[in-house]
DNA sequence: TTGGCAATCTGTAACGTTTCAGTATATTGA
DNA sequence: TCAATATACTGAAACGTTACAGATTGCCAA
């Protein structure tokens, strides 16, 4: 029952990085055995699989994942999909950290797959599953119809998107309620007394723009505003654009006197816009605006905020890729975050 | 000379991603000849190479990278490491997309490393050493005596560091030229009569914290103007501690009258504190501050900014551990960002 | 003719893992 | 006692790639 004493590699140098050939050899087990016992196979005897257990702690054994990802096809990678043409993304940050937070005890990585505008959307997940990089993908950016879900769910990888699509297809997603925004929003601006309000809505095509209008539409029925159309830039277009359109809109007769922003960096600019047409914000105009960090209040104090925490999304799109993974259902995997109240000015400190 | 028409797997079914045995079987060659044909080894005859090229691209074959790094340990991934603690780190998007710009015709990854402040920051670096997990790292908040840098060294694995180090020993960085930055905006703020300035710093303990000390005092001593201390916070305090200390500071009868603030976001915290102390932003204080997208300027037109370019940072990063993986001299592979001139307010447009 | 050599091509082994198809030993049932 | 069966373990093969050590061929010099 002798083991050889050095098998061409098994030697005493202790520099290499250990292997199941390496605890094979150190419990006088075989690679197969010494696989299944710390994977917790039945058929291994309960002493055996502590022993192994214990040994792999001691010498810091851990898998290589290239043997792991030839041998079984598991690459134990996450990959996030992400636009990087769009100006000022800086919520892209705060979702990486979410992710990275949820796999943190987790064997896996995050990549980070990036596409630019000229591309069709479609190309790096087409890209991901052909060549079988990750196990799991989040978007964003998501569409009513969005091909990139369709894709995935007919190649049967498991994802998430970032709101939600609108295709009769069941899939894990993770979305704000901008339905419950805008119209949450409206409601508050009637309640100070506005009647004429605009709104900057999120870029033409994806899902959430759809619920923001919406949300918008149904509360100004409901209080019995109006709306002036403020259609010809989104928040996807750059500061300039939206600053000048809105200082257009503002010296019209008809002006609003309310605005619904969308995103914190085109707030700036509405404000901007709203200067430049020489009327100030709380007194002539009131504005309501998304924000995922708390600084707009530093911005203009008159500026009436919700909070997005992109930090949550980022969590909830790595569980729900992670608990499809696992094996969950993928109806079960759906998400999503309510806003909070529309917060005035209020500051702690001095005075 | 005839070939086995069907080995096991090769069939004609055309679902199976192709692999070097595919196009082995496709051509009529051994695999061994069809790798060294696609990496333009020396020993392949003109044609054969061409020919196995072409059906290469045809069916459009990728090589596998879990046999590849399985094979040679070339992981084909770099690593950027980050530190998920620090609040408003708005540039991490920057970064990550000059990263992905830059790698985006190559055949690498980019996979994101997270620590957490709880954590040391020698961990992450530790894991991917130690378990291969990355051809090259990206690290930053760079420390003048780096124990990551000196980790690495001594591994001899590619890194580039976001910022320099101050250790005699030579490796590939990217740095803004913060000294240059913070004596810009000294001698500017002399410029227009401002003669008692104060710092918000970098978080202590970074290199370039040092810089731009150096910077300011150097050209504080230069104009003949002089320092007020405001050593209690840095950029790295949270907003309200930093608009405290700033209200504190401005309520005293030595106060500044000229900041220079090291990260837009603290910029708005020093702003606030200002108007707390019922002081104006132009008229009794100027303030200087570092921004990385051009939003400053809508926050209070006052103020003079100098721009950060983090998408730069990040393909420079990108390029210089290519560069080290590719063999070149790590001492080569050094740049710095030179600060473009203080900038006061204009707007293009109407008014 | 022969030996040598360059030019091309090839089979085998190995990277570290898991799966398949066993083998050896002890335990049970009759 | 024997066979059947459960328990605990094992070697070999395979995933896709590259490196090593040949093979085969044709050509040239001697």
């Amino acid at each position: 029952m002798d083991r050889r004493a050095s098998e061409k590699d098994d030697d005493t140098s202790a520099k290499e990085r250990p292997t199941l050939k390496t605890l094979a050899f150190m419990t006088g087990l075989g690679v197969t055995t010494v696989s299944r016992a710390l994977k917790d196979a039945p058929e291994i005897g309960a002493e055996t699989r502590r022993r192994v257990q214990l040994v792999a702690k001691q010498i810091g054994y851990r898998p290589n994942r290239a043997g792991v990802r030839l041998r079984t096809g598991k690459t134990n990678v996450i990959s996030l999909v992400l636009n990087t043409e769009h100006e000022l993304m800086s919520f892209v940050s705060d979702i990486i950290y979410g992710v990275t937070e949820v796999i943190a005890d987790t064997p896996y990585h995050l990549i980070v797959t990036p596409y630019s505008r000229s591309q069709d959307p479609l190309d790096p997940v087409r890209y991901l599953v052909e060549t079988g990089s990750a196990d799991g993908v989040i978007i964003s950016r998501t569409q009513p119809n969005d091909p990139r879900a369709r894709y995935m769910l007919e190649r049967g990888i498991p994802f998430a998107t970032h709101g939600r699509t609108d295709m009769g297809l069941v899939h894990p997603y993770h979305d704000f309620d901008n339905y419950a925004f805008a119209s949450e929003a409206v409601r508050h601006l009637a309640g100070i007394g506005r009647r004429r309000l605009a709104l900057l809505t999120p870029p033409i095509g994806l899902t959430y723009r759809g619920h923001t209008v919406d949300g918008f539409t149904d509360a100004l029925s409901e209080v019995g505003a109006s709306e002036v159309p403020f259609n010809t830039v989104t928040i996807d277009h750059s500061i300039e654009q939206i600053r000048m359109r809105t200082a257009q809109l503002m010296r019209r007769e008809d002006r609003p006197d309310g605005f619904v922003s969308s995103a914190a960096a085109a707030t700036l600019a509405i404000v901007a816009g709203i200067e430049d047409a020489g009327l100030k914000l709380g007194r002539d105009v009131d504005v309501v605006s998304k924000q995922s960090s708390e600084l707009l209040h530093l911005f203009r104090r008159e500026l009436l905020v919700v909070n997005e925490n992109f930090r949550l999304a980022g969590s909830e799109l790595a569980r729900a890729v992670l608990g499809w993974i696992g094996g969950k259902e993928p109806g079960s995997l759906q998400s999503l975050s309510k806003p909070g109240e529309v917060q005035a000015y209020r500051h702690s400190g001095e005075k």
